[in-house]
DNA sequence: GAATTTATTGAATGAACGTTCAAGAAATAT
DNA sequence: ATATTTCTTGAACGTTCATTCAATAAATTC
């Protein structure tokens, strides 16, 4: 049905747009003129689709967990062997991804949460997948005898802990060098915690 | 002097006063002029202390890791015993200070880290400082014979991850009860990372 | 192809924004 | 007591803000 579809794409490109504002002048500075300018499109247009820009911010908020999401995927039924596991564990911390998303609007509107209960609802939804999807793999190693834990859902939060840990951390460290040895430290100490020793 | 000391109440009473607005309202929302009717002061005062919004931002940031630095603050020179060093890690994850400390506010601050280069240093500084005190405290046990670690510096930055984790997480958590759990979840893990057993 | 719904615009709203400035009040220095 | 510095105010600046509304253009339905 293209009604549905332009409304659909419209709606999309204001949100893209607005995501593009709040990552160069940051959220707070992310007004409604701003984004329709960037979308290339009225800003009564922006109100038309949003009825507030309340409205528009949940809509980011769910852009961005989305990408979240997708970004942090797990391919899971394919941990045969203990370098597969290895690899997931790797990549949670390697966050190439970090170029995919902005980390300052990320957390902008991780600090909605304290003030807007329908974000800190959907933010606890997305991370709760997340350490669900965790401890799914985590599942099928121990099923594969790769990996030997009683409590994998507890074994998922806490590698989360330490990886939401290390990326809060991170975010202050500029120092290329001092990056790269901390992110490995992290990862050893993941490894650790699963008993597995890094491979090379 | 009398100068000098109505110049400092003035600037830290208006500090205080951004910080209840942005605690009540969001920083963003937190604008000069509701800083200064909640400081019962003229707008164009807090201009006079503060040349923009943007240094009146940055002495916030200041007031807040200054907090933030003396609440987290560990008694050092007094682990003698095993159950002392279970005390201070404990004390690590209780937050008590969550209530002498808005997070909102606190994490918006800490978004401001990837627009601007000086708050991210004054966060590194910080937090570095935390790390170093538990380093401290660390190496004490060891002196003691309390603790076996070779690197008590890195193992400070392992349990700093997993406590700074458990905060970014804890955030999105309402119910008390979950709350409890995890809380000891993680705090089980720190000890368990320092090869300590939990005491009762 | 007329009627209706949706998309889009442009103009206008009042409120709030950060900031400036001149001027008065208070304190301090000389 | 006067001069000088600091504190504090009130009015005003132009800008931007989110939002509303009526009007036009385009598409969809009938």
């Amino acid at each position: 049905m293209a009604k549905q579809s332009i409304r659909a794409q419209r709606k999309s490109s204001i949100i893209k747009a607005f995501y593009q504002v709040a990552k160069k002048e940051g959220l707070s500075n992310a007004s409604i003129a701003k984004v329709a300018r960037r979308a290339k499109v009225n800003p009564s247009l922006v109100m038309h689709y949003f009825k507030s820009r309340d409205e528009l911010l949940l809509a980011l908020n769910d852009f961005i967990l989305e990408r979240y999401l997708t970004i942090y995927q797990v391919k899971s039924s394919q941990v045969q062997t203990e370098e597969q596991l290895y690899e997931i564990i790797e990549n949670l911390f390697s966050r190439k991804w970090n170029r995919l998303f902005d980390d300052g609007v990320f957390y902008s509107c991780y600090a909605e949460i304290y003030r807007n209960d329908q974000f800190k609802k959907s933010f606890k939804v997305l991370h709760d997948q997340l350490h669900l999807r965790l401890m799914h793999v985590l599942d099928e190693a121990c099923a594969k005898g790769i990996l030997y834990h009683g409590n994998t859902k507890e074994l998922a939060d806490h590698i989360f802990a330490l990886v939401d840990g290390a990326y809060y951390y991170l975010g202050m460290v500029d120092d290329p060098q001092e990056r790269e040895k901390r992110i490995e430290s992290y990862q050893s100490l993941a490894l650790e915690m699963l008993r597995i020793h890094a491979m090379k």
